[in-house]
RNA sequence: GCCCGAGUGGCGGAACUGGUAUACGCGCACGACUUAAAAUCGUGUCUCGCAAGGGAUGUGGGUUCGAUUCCCACCUCGGGCACCA
């Protein structure tokens, strides 16, 4: 037997493969297609890293079952070179960032081929080469000619070390997100794209896609969707002459309207300019104002805590609600009891919603915390809601419900921290003492009344009443009818034990308890109403009710429930119902050298005027110097003959735009590339467009969710619009890898020392074995830590697996030879059914197996169950060569090359990774005997054999037979046996 | 604070819609082969107990004949968002 060489091995097949164009995708191919996606890779200095071996290889994997089950298969690869190691690297070394960029892909192109990933490297893109980012500056021109992307001068996050204006994207904890330094607020005529635009569709959109729910859900709070109502304040100002003002807000909770106390604007808000005139403490509003403007983003959040702000003294807002508030000529009429304060917080984001809020402190927590500090009035609008609606208690439709009026009265004892409790016998509830209000009743007098009737204590002291009132919906079985009640709470405390004895209809019904403070959470049964008020009675953390619930002080809008309010009294004060994003506009321009420019020149005449797009590409200068300039422009701004050219419209003279793209432009196209990558005049022809797209599996990680995914969705939208792409949405399926860390869990980095080098792995255990252990490291979507140790396992398989291959070839020639012939071994295989017969089973449930792992993305498991086979066939006398082959085949896609070497050994002359995926046989997966298992009271006991579907009461009688058993149920009657189907039985005693 | 995800041997992990917990692999121990070692193969390996049997899937409850799986509360770790009205 020849010993395993995985050097020659897979360098031979690497060849063989690349000469005979085995993984090339054929653009025209009466075949279905299959298009899997991996996100292409920054070439950076590092190499390759294990994670991407990872990740790629569950795509080859995919990539090559399809290419077995026939598809015409699209697995690309390509570089995503712009960015900022490279251009950093560059400042150091004074090296090109194109030479850079030459051998950090050239590095990794050649460790990709190494381990032999069936990718179709004719279509290799890389984001730098002009014909390529020709096309991106392209559909960038696309955006400026539509008005999706435009000059706008916003404060953005500034990073002081890399001197670059960042993304919100970029920005993490304020901190830089390359270099950890704490970015500031600088306004910056920048380049924005207006993903706002498609913020509706990219939400909606997210229903036609096969993703992960997580990913579905971030890029959904990232969007941040949210409908509500803006509504308008008018505002009166004492001073005030002249036209009549007002200032929309934008709430969710229009229900609240009745509570508003005061109203804030971000101090960046236009109005608050317009009012400082009027304003008796202008002063100090101006200094407020400049306080917050220079203060960074991370210092406004960081102070989340202590909430700031100053009341525009003189200024009142008219709250809609209490009418009287619309301007009659250009006066305000003024409103009864609805004049509230004017206030400028920087809680309030200039720029979300209107930039200004009505403050609800009574059902709103930051609003609440603002009002007590300043001592603002609070008003409760909002009371709770209980609504059963399922269960014992709940709601039923069917039935009538009566309105009724209730109490309920915590009673203390009169020495010890225990409360009264009423357990009713029949029903089983533990409830306070609960009663109805009579006519006309007092309801503090019902309270007393319910107390002496139902448990006969007499002297007792109203303590306090316990809030609002409260209601409730709930079904009542001891009058089986819905009730819809409103409650009110009090709290009393016994004086003494004195009583008098109750009614017997009281005493047969129900007992007194006494429970202890902390034991009353456990006690009440059911734990609704009661609960509120016990809740008001010692109040936990949040002070104040954010919930839905039901109107109260509100006029006629009383007794509503919040969802219908909201609708109600939007409409009432004219307001709009509205949709709101968190989604902010992207930053789309970088002050750094190594990114596509932008193609667009600044005219003195003609304004911001767009290149022809037949001067396209806009070719990044060569310059000496790749360092910034002092002002933070990019180092483009250094070469003025660049810089300064003719207007395309009036020829006269005009500076180009020095800022680039930032690297998430390049990316968020490439898959539309790879379709036609050398076309020259468009970015890709149409009809191969039509055949490739939509990618159908493309993986990646969870850190692209919110940014390259979302933007690349908004891309492709865009292009869509413009009948420009076949589909709506680029990527049919998403699924995500886990990342690998390093051993002992922690991060892989080059600090650390713990990063390991795939050129060590390959060289000492070849690339099918570091694929297979990969694969078989832990689930995919999960992070895993890495263990050179462990990889001796899979190389041990794969060794295992050349060691069978060799003895079938070997024997094979035998076969061939007077003594035994292939038949011959098949004779065996028939003498000897039952060994065999075994094995052709388990051949065939692996099979199975492999197949399904690989499409939900199992492969530890596939992996689990091939070495499970492998060491079955290792025991194995006389295993069938075409047995081996269809195992070779399904091992193919983990270990191509160990694979197609055997295969050729054993006289096959196609490739394997072209031949057809093996067909497991439905017959030799079902067992016609099983083992199944006998349990006496849920515990195993013993173990018995029986016949598929064999009739339940001949399994029944076969199990209490069974000697282990019936020594158990020896004496004791037997109540119950469970079975089921051909798995267990359970013996009840 | 809010939203996701996860807690199983010495370690990575397995267990389909509730149905034999610990598959597979690493490590470790012993044995075979060998002059020896490596490699390979075999056996064993959650825990207490001589055994019969008992106890273990982060903790505590619940539902069930039966719970790693479902429900409630809590703890720990990882990830994301963070004054979005």
């Amino acid at each position: 037997m020849k010993n395993y060489n995985h050097k020659k091995i897979e360098l031979k097949w690497q060849k063989e493969w690349e000469k005979k164009k085995t993984y090339q995708a054929r653009d025209k191919s009466k075949n279905k297609k299959f298009y899997s996606l991996i996100e292409f890779p920054y070439p950076s200095g590092d190499g390759l890293h294990v994670g991407h071996i990872r990740s790629n290889t569950a795509m080859d994997i995919i990539s090559r079952k399809r290419r077995m089950e026939g598809y015409n298969v699209l697995y690309p690869i390509g570089w995503d070179a712009f960015g900022l190691p490279t251009e950093n690297y560059a400042i150091k070394t004074g090296k090109q960032p194109k030479v850079i960029t030459k051998k950090n892909s050239d590095t990794f192109r050649r460790q990709l081929k190494e381990i032999g990933f069936s990718f179709d490297w004719s279509r290799e893109v890389n984001t730098t080469d002009p014909e390529y980012y020709k096309w991106t500056q392209w559909i960038f021109l696309q955006f400026f000619k539509k008005g999706l992307a435009y000059k706008a001068e916003i404060p953005i996050n500034w990073c002081p070390r890399c001197k670059i204006g960042l993304a919100n994207e970029e920005v993490i904890d304020g901190k830089c997100e390359r270099c950890g330094e704490q970015t500031e607020r600088r306004l910056k005529k920048q380049w924005m794209l207006g993903i706002t635009k498609y913020a509706e569709r990219l939400d909606k959109d997210l229903d036609l896609v096969d993703y992960p729910e997580r990913v579905k859900l971030s890029q959904r709070n990232w969007i941040g969707k949210s409908e509500g109502s803006e509504i308008e304040f008018f505002i009166k100002a004492s001073k005030h002459v002249g036209p009549a003002v007002s200032v929309k807000v934008f709430t969710t909770r229009a229900d609240t309207l009745f509570g508003v106390t005061y109203v804030v604007l971000a101090p960046e808000h236009p109005l608050v300019s317009k009012l400082l005139e009027k304003t008796q403490n202008k002063n100090e509003v101006l200094k407020y104002i400049e306080e917050a403007r220079k203060k960074s983003e991370l210092e406004r959040t960081a102070e989340n805590k202590e909430k700031t702000g100053v009341e525009l003294k003189g200024i009142k807002a008219i709250n809609p609600a209490y009418g009287g508030a619309s301007p009659a000529g250009n006066e305000v009429h003024p409103a009864e009891g609805g004049e509230v304060s004017v206030w400028i917080a920087d809680y309030v984001l200039a720029h979300y919603g209107t930039g200004a809020v009505m403050a609800v402190p009574a059902h709103d927590e930051r609003d609440f915390e603002f009002a007590q500090k300043y001592n603002l009035p609070i008003k409760n609008v909002i009371v709770p809601f209980v609504n059963l609606d399922s269960g014992e208690f709940g709601f039923r439709p069917e039935l009538p419900t009566v309105k009724r009026e209730c109490i309920h009265a915590i009673v203390k004892h009169w020495e010890k921290d225990e409360y009264l409790c009423l357990s009713s016998i029949k029903h089983g509830w533990k409830t306070f003492v609960i009663g109805g209000i009579e006519n006309d009743e007092d309801p503090i007098e019902a309270a007393r009344r319910e107390i002496i009737e139902e448990t006969g204590f007499t002297d007792f002291k109203l303590i306090k009443p316990l809030g609002d009132v409260i209601f409730a919906r709930h079904f009542a079985p001891h009058k089986n009818e819905n009730r819809f009640a409103s409650l009110l709470g009090f709290y009393f405390e016994l004086q003494s034990d004195k009583s008098i004895s109750i009614a017997d209809h009281e005493s047969s019904n129900q007992e007194i308890l006494w429970v202890k403070r902390e034991d009353i959470p456990d006690t009440l049964k059911p734990k609704i109403t009661d609960w509120v008020f016990w809740q008001r009675l010692f109040p936990g953390e949040s002070a104040c009710f954010e919930d839905d619930g039901i109107l109260i002080n509100s006029g006629k809008f009383n007794q509503l429930s919040s969802q219908d309010a909201r609708n109600e009294i939007t409409k009432f004060v004219d307001g709009k119902i509205v949709t709101k994003f968190k989604l902010r506009d992207w930053v789309f321009s970088r002050q750094r050298y190594w990114g596509e420019p932008i193609p667009i020149v600044e005219c003195e005449k003609c304004g911001t005027v767009s290149l022809p797009e037949k001067e396209l590409p806009l070719k990044l200068p060569e310059v000496k110097n790749y360092k910034l300039t002092e002002t933070g422009e990019s180092p483009l701004a250094n070469i003025p003959k660049w810089v300064n050219t003719k207007c395309p419209k009036c020829k006269g003279p005009a500076k180009r735009e020095t800022d680039t793209m930032p690297n998430w432009a390049g990316s968020s196209w490439y898959y539309l590339r790879y379709c036609d990558p050398k076309n020259k005049k468009v970015f890709a022809e149409k009809k191969k467009l039509k055949y490739w797209t939509p990618v159908d599996w493309y993986n990646g990680g969870m850190e692209h969710t919110t940014l390259h995914l979302l933007y690349s969705r908004f891309w492709h939208k865009f292009l869509y619009d413009l009948k420009l792409v076949p589909t709506v949405e680029p990527y049919k399926k998403r699924t995500s890898h886990g990342m690998i860390l390093g051993e002992g869990g922690v991060k892989m980095s080059k600090s650390l020392g713990n990063v390991i080098n795939p050129d060590n792995i390959v060289r000492t255990y070849g690339a099918d074995t570091l694929r297979v252990y990969e694969m078989f490291l832990g689930p995919f979507e999960d992070s895993v830590a890495w263990s050179t140790e462990s990889i001796i396992g899979p190389r041990r398989f794969i060794e295992k697996v050349w060691r069978i291959g060799n003895k079938i070839s070997e024997s094979q020639k035998d076969f061939s030879g007077p003594r035994f012939s292939s038949r011959k071994a098949l004779g065996q295989t028939i003498q000897n059914p039952s060994g065999s017969l075994s094995f052709k089973k388990l051949l065939h449930k692996t099979i199975k197996k492999v197949g399904e792992d690989i499409e939900t993305m199992r492969f530890n498991t596939a992996v689990s169950a091939m070495m499970i086979l492998t060491t079955e066939m290792e025991k194995s006398e006389n295993i069938d060569p075409k047995d081996f082959k269809k195992f070779l085949q399904i091992l193919a896609p983990f270990a191509p090359h160990i694979s197609e070497e055997i295969w050729n050994l054993l006289g096959e002359k196609k490739s394997i990774n072209l031949s057809k995926w093996p067909k497991w046989d439905e017959k030799l997966i079902k067992d016609e005997e099983i083992k199944i298992v006998v349990q006496i009271n849920g515990k195993v006991r013993d173990e018995i054999l029986i016949k598929v579907n064999e009739d339940e009461e001949d399994i029944k009688k076969k199990a209490i037979e069974s000697q282990a058993i019936r020594r158990f149920i020896q004496n004791r009657e037997i109540k119950r046996i469970i079975y089921v189907k051909n798995r267990l039985i359970n013996v009840v005693v």
